[in-house]
Formats: C-alpha cells, structure tokens, sequence
DNA sequence: ATGAGCGGATAGTGGCACTATCCGCCATCC
DNA sequence: GGATGGCGGATAGTGCCACTATCCGCTCAT
C-alpha cells in the first residue's frame, strides 16, 4: 500500500501522514526504492489508534508521541505506558503553594490510605487530584471533599470493568494498546456517561420539562 | 479594589484580564472616573472561576464565556447552563457516516431505553458517547460495549452524589454556579481518581512491584 | 515518453490564549 | 503644583500547536 491510499482508507490527508510520521507517532513505510515506501495493516491501525486519541481522547501530539514509544518500547512495564504522557501534562500547568493546596494534598492522602490504595501521593494523578480540589476550594467548595468517597467508589468500579475487559481481550490485540485505548477513549466514554445521568437524576428530581425555576440564595 | 489589586490577590496579569473583560468573560469595572474603574468581590470570585475552568477544568475561552453568559442569564433554565458549551463542542469535530458510527448510536439507544434514562439520544453528550464507542469500534474494541453498564452504573452513582452536594450546598452560593463548579471540576477529580484506582487495581491483579512481563498476543 | 504520484524538506496558515505597547487621563505623593 | 505611576481602552504582536502548501527530483504505470 502506498502513502495515497492509506490516506484514503482512513480519511487522513497525506501531507498530515507525512506529519505524524516527522514527530514520530507514525512509523516510516518501508522503502522498496529511493522515493517510493510501501505501508501496511499496521500503519493503517496505528493511524486509526492516533486519530482516535486525537479527536476522542483529547491528547496533544506530543502526548500520543510519547505514549505510543512506550507502547512500542517491549522492555517497557505496563503499568507506566500511560505514565509517559501523564507526567509530562501534570508538569506542564501552573504550582501553586497555598493553604488550599496543602488542605487538598492532605485529604488526598487521607484518601489514599484510607481506601488502602498501593499508590503513592507523588503519583501524578494523585496531584491532579489534589489540584482540582485545591481550585474547588478556593471557590469555596471545600465541602466537595465530602463527595470523594463515593467518587471513589465509582472510579474503582470503572477500574475493575477496565482490568477485567482488558483481561479479557488478550486475544484480540496487544495488550497494551488495549490499556491506552480503554484507559483514554474510556475516558470519553465516562464523561458522556456521567453527563447523561446528570440529566436523567436531575429529571427526576426536579422534574423533567425543564419548566423548574432557578433558586438562589 | 483598581485592576492591580484585583490582579495580586488572584494572581492573573493585568492585560490577561483586561482580555478576559473583552471576551466577555468578567463583568467590566464599574467606572469611577473616565479612566479609573472599581472591582468587587464578585469580580475576584469569578476571575477565580474563569482560572479554575481554563486550568483545572481543560475549557476553553469561548466556551467560559458561553457558559458563564447562561450561569447570569436568570432566564434560562438550571439544566441547560452547560448545554450552552457542549453543544458547542459537539459540532466542532468531525462527523463519520460509517457502520460503526450506525452501530454505536444503536448502542447508546439501547443503553438509554434500558436504563430507562429520562434523556434522549439527541443530546449531545448521546452523540459524544457513540462518537467514541463508534472510534473504539474502528480499532477493533467494538467488545467494549460490554462493560458500558458497568460504566453507566458507576457514572449514576457519580450523578447522585453530585446532585446531592449540590442540593445540600445550596447555603453556600448561587445553585447554577456550584453545578458548573461540579460538572466541570468534578470531571478533572473523577479522572484522576479513576487513574489512581487503575494503579490500585494493576497492582492488585499483576503484582505491584511492576516487575512483571509484558504479554502481547 | 509522459504524467500522476511519491519521499523528503522547508515554509506558511489559522486558531488560540495571551502579552506588549501606546495613548491620554487621573490620583496621589512630595 | 508638578512629577510619577497606575489606569482604561485600543491595537498589534507573540508563541504554541496541528496542520497545510509548495517545491524538488525521482519513479512507476500506462
């Protein structure tokens, strides 16, 4: 297969296939000659795998770069693959050094041990955690941190449905991918899930023609 | 308070938010003299809020600046506040025309009749659902479907305790503020606690000293 | 032999979230 | 009362990002 029908195949144009592959997310085609290269299933796959955790999933270039030479990199262990790109965006915000964020750090380790999580606080989900909450406190909503365990619950159920779907997939990919993949496009997954249900439990509580008026203090 | 205390307190720069009155994301001062204006609480309470939904939150500009036009719009009604911005997300991507799109939004019917969700397959976090069902499909996890109600379980779960947070924190500030606050942050906590329950759970199941091989098919 | 397509390189585009600079004005301190 | 620093408002520029356009010399199919 040539670059040109590659790119029809999967809709990407081929200056853009000629641009992933400069950043490294794509492998080069195999040259058969000085100006020609031949691309296979894989490339098709991958790309499809790129498109995905671009427009689904929300990550940048870079990100999907790092993620998938972790991905391609066999003396790699599984559970850091996504660490290559969750490190690299929890730096890249700002740090604050306030008394919310010492609060939420606190409550967050709180957490951790109380759920006899084996995780660590300098796990970088662990600072995003503490992040979001320091920016609800600072809006005055400390009081969130009442809702956290049953977050928590919810995320350990997701977390279970993710192990126990990518145990069972073995057959049909490497296994590794299938990791990205439930762990980014799941994402997505969730968060129009969670968006439904707000709809749906909110319809039920207050009523569902949409005709309820909005309280304020 | 002048801009420039306004700009210490909150730590955002002078011209960031004279950009941020022009995208019609803050209130303008209120003028004392030709050129001199007075900020409020209010003022600083929001800039607080526009940082935390830029930063934490992962929106963008134009989409505060929607939102936060519905959140003082006392007209509009509580459960559309953040349809404003999703709606607007929503048409900004790509649409396929292909089987796996089809088969998705089948799915995603079939989940929401199932559920019996007070909701209907037109909004638009149904069409981001099957979006990424329909991306997970193209990468051969169309088995993902079967864990959608695991999913769908824990994101009620999430649904309720917001709606009761929100409920019970009605003392502490406009309603529609605490929902977007909830919706919004919350998705950044959920996603960092779903990533520390992934750790947890790899390391219950693989053994946690990350030791261990990794199997590919 | 010829023209469409190719690999590779370089430069340019459009969108976004700021950021820099300028202007004339005003409040405040000496 | 004059200097000075900050102010509101306007316009232009910056840096990053994900592409996209163009060019070159080559080669493969017809």
């Amino acid at each position: 297969m040539r670059i040109g029908e590659l790119s029809r195949k999967t809709g990407v144009p081929v200056p853009t296939i000629k641009y992933y592959v400069r950043e490294g997310l794509l492998p080069a085609g195999e040259l058969t000659s000085r100006n020609q290269a031949s691309y296979g299933e894989a490339h098709e796959r991958r790309l499809r795998l790129i498109r995905a955790l671009l427009d689904v999933g929300g990550m940048r270039v870079a990100e999907i770069a790092d993620v998938l030479a972790a991905v391609d990199d066999p003396e790699r262990p599984l559970h850091n693959v996504l660490g290559a790109a969750a490190d690299r965006i929890g730096s890249a915000s700002v740090e604050h050094d306030d008394a919310e964020s010492a609060a939420a750090q606190d409550v967050v380790a709180g957490l951790i041990s109380r759920r006899g999580w084996r995780t660590h606080e300098s796990n970088s989900a662990a600072a995003d955690l503490s992040k979001a909450l320091a920016a609800m406190a600072r809006l005055g909503h400390e009081a969130f941190a009442e809702v956290l365990d049953d977050y928590a619950d919810a995320a350990e159920q997701v977390a279970r449905a993710d192990l126990g779907y990518v145990d069972r997939q073995v057959a049909v990919a490497d296994v590794v991918e299938s990791v990205v993949v439930g762990t980014v496009l799941g994402e997505a997954v969730f968060s129009a899930l969670r968006r439904l249900a707000h709809v749906d439990a909110s319809a039920r509580l207050y009523g569902e023609d949409g005709a309820q008026e909005r309280k304020t203090i």
